[in-house]
This record gives C-alpha cells, sequence and structure tokens, in this order.
DNA sequence: TATTGTTATACTCTATAACTATA
DNA sequence: TATAGTTATAGAGTATAACAATA
C-alpha cells in the first residue's frame, strides 16, 4: 500500500489541518468551479448568471413547477426566483403558465429554446472538466464523479 | 391555443448533463459546505466568516507573508485583506509587524491563538465531514479525498 | 514615480418586508 | 384570512478607486 502523496512538502512543516478536511476543500473548490462557470457563462453574453442555470437544471430535473416550490428546492428566496424566471422568460427559456386549477400559482415550464441553452452549459462544463480534471487519472475522476454525486444526492441537490 | 411549444413530452425524463459534471456539483455541493461551515463559526459567536479562516490557512501553509502577498495567493483584493486581518488581530489571532527592510509591508504571523483558533476549525471541518461524508463507504471518503486534493493543488489552493 | 497598506465608495447578490391578486 | 407572486427596500460581501506613507 503506498502512501498517498506525503511528499513535496514545504520545508516548513505544515499539518495538514483544515485543508484535509472535506467542508475546507469543497468550499474552496466550489468557489473556483463557480468563478469558472461564470466567466463561462459571461461568454455567452445572454447575462446569465449561474443560478439562472441552477433554476434551468431543477426545473429540468423534475416536473413543471411553481415558482413557489422551485424557491424552496432550490434553497432560495421567492422573489430570487421571480428575476431569474423574468430573465430566462425574456430569452425564451422558460414559460409562465398560470394554474388554471389555482390562478395564484405560475407554473414554470422548459421550452426548447432552454433545452438547447443547457445543452450549451453542459458543453461548456465538459470543457471546463477537462481542464480541471487533468491531474487525475481516469479512474480517480470516475472516482470523483461518483463520490460528488452520492454527497449531491445526500443533501437533496439535483 | 395550440402554441406549439415543444412539450410533447412530459419534462419528467432525466437530464443527467450538467449534474454529471464536476463543475456544475463542485459548485454546488461548495456553497453547501460553505454555508454548513459558515454556521459552525457562527458557533463561535467571534464574528469569523470563511474568508477569515481561509486567511488563517494561507498564513499558516507558508511561511509568514505581506498583505499584498497573502491577497495574492487567496484570489481576492488587498482591501478585503485589511479587514480581515483588522478583525483577526482583533482576536489575537494574527500579528502585523512592519518589516524594518520595507517599511511599507506589514508581515502577517499566526499567533499561537490563531494556531489554536484554526485546531477548533479543524475539530468543526471534522464533524461536519462525517455528516457529510455519511453515505461514503471508507473508500469511497479516502478516494474522494485525494482527489480534491489534487484538484486543489492544480489550482494553487491551500 | 511606483508600491504597500488604508480608506471611501460603489456594485453585486440575495433576503426581508410590504403589496396585489387570487383563494 | 391565508397564500402565490411581485415589488421595494435593505443588508452582506467584495471590488474599485482615491489617498497616505514609504521606496
Amino acid at each position: 500500500m503506498s502512501d498517498v502523496n506525503s511528499e513535496c512538502r514545504p520545508t516548513t512543516d505544515r499539518m495538514p489541518g483544515l485543508t484535509a478536511t472535506l467542508v475546507f476543500t469543497l468550499g474552496t473548490l466550489g468557489t473556483v468551479a463557480t468563478d469558472r462557470f461564470t466567466r463561462a457563462l459571461d461568454a455567452f453574453d445572454l447575462g446569465l448568471k449561474p443560478k439562472h442555470v441552477a433554476l434551468l437544471v431543477t426545473l429540468g430535473a423534475g416536473a413543471a413547477a411553481s415558482q413557489q416550490e422551485l424557491a424552496g428546492r432550490m434553497g432560495v428566496a421567492p422573489s430570487l426566483v421571480v428575476s431569474l424566471t423574468d430573465h430566462l422568460e425574456q430569452l425564451g427559456a422558460v414559460q409562465r403558465v398560470r394554474d388554471p386549477q389555482d390562478r395564484r400559482r405560475q407554473v414554470l415550464t422548459l421550452t426548447t429554446v432552454g433545452r438547447r441553452l443547457v445543452e450549451r452549459c453542459e458543453a461548456a462544463g465538459r470543457a471546463l472538466d477537462d481542464e480541471l480534471a487533468a491531474p487525475l487519472t481516469p479512474d480517480q475522476r470516475a472516482a470523483l464523479a461518483q463520490a460528488l454525486r452520492l454527497l449531491a444526492d445526500q443533501v437533496g441537490l439535483p
């Protein structure tokens, strides 16, 4: 059993400490990931932010949903769903349809334009993945993806 | 009436798409992780945010550094390092010492109090890890930790 | 003149609270 | 009266730009 990388340390003895922690490393890598994803979205020049994409993905993950339900699933305020939806509706990516059973509800649906948009984001994401996962072996990358998915499922993420 | 938008199919067919992507999953899990870490820090009641801890960790990772160097390593504005350092200095966790060679530079050093503080954060982090990694086997957890460390190293994170 | 740290200001993101229309 | 969505307002977090001290 070869020890995991315990060489190549700086001369100053540093304890692994927080950097060996999942929460800390996930947090820091997470901001790097969303920063890069944000820049990729900027290149689309559609005024999209990661939260817009998160809404599309959340919408695509389940059945069509009201804005309140979306807010609940995404863990954001209902007022934020309003502005995100405003923008996405302007782009033609989602549609607001009044629920005839309860005319207070706006049921959101993903349009063909929206699905194509998600596919563009997906392609951009795969390109970013290849940069990011460059130092990983295929096996390591697969194990990482599997573990992340398990964590995401556990915390109720799409 | 026949608004032919293309929801001939129910949108219940799953979209592995972006959710199978590292950037997207890292991003969403990253916000969950920092949210939880933020709440753990709140319990300390010291007014600490994850960025304060990131500064301590960055400082502990290398030799003592000037505020500009810290800003560079952390990828934040120098003015942010000022306010973070102000707070950490008030807590006695770091010390500002003028560099005699270049009296413009404020060299920051981690104090014993600061090191103890990092240890408390580390303990909190390990507790959060156990919750988060609950659905993972020990092997999966180790593989995840190793892969995340490789990614963190690649992007220059502590 | 250029650079370090600081201060002042502005911007982005998001939440809370007030409002409207339906129920 | 209570709830879905909207609008208005406020707060947190961070960056940019102006400023002071030192090089």
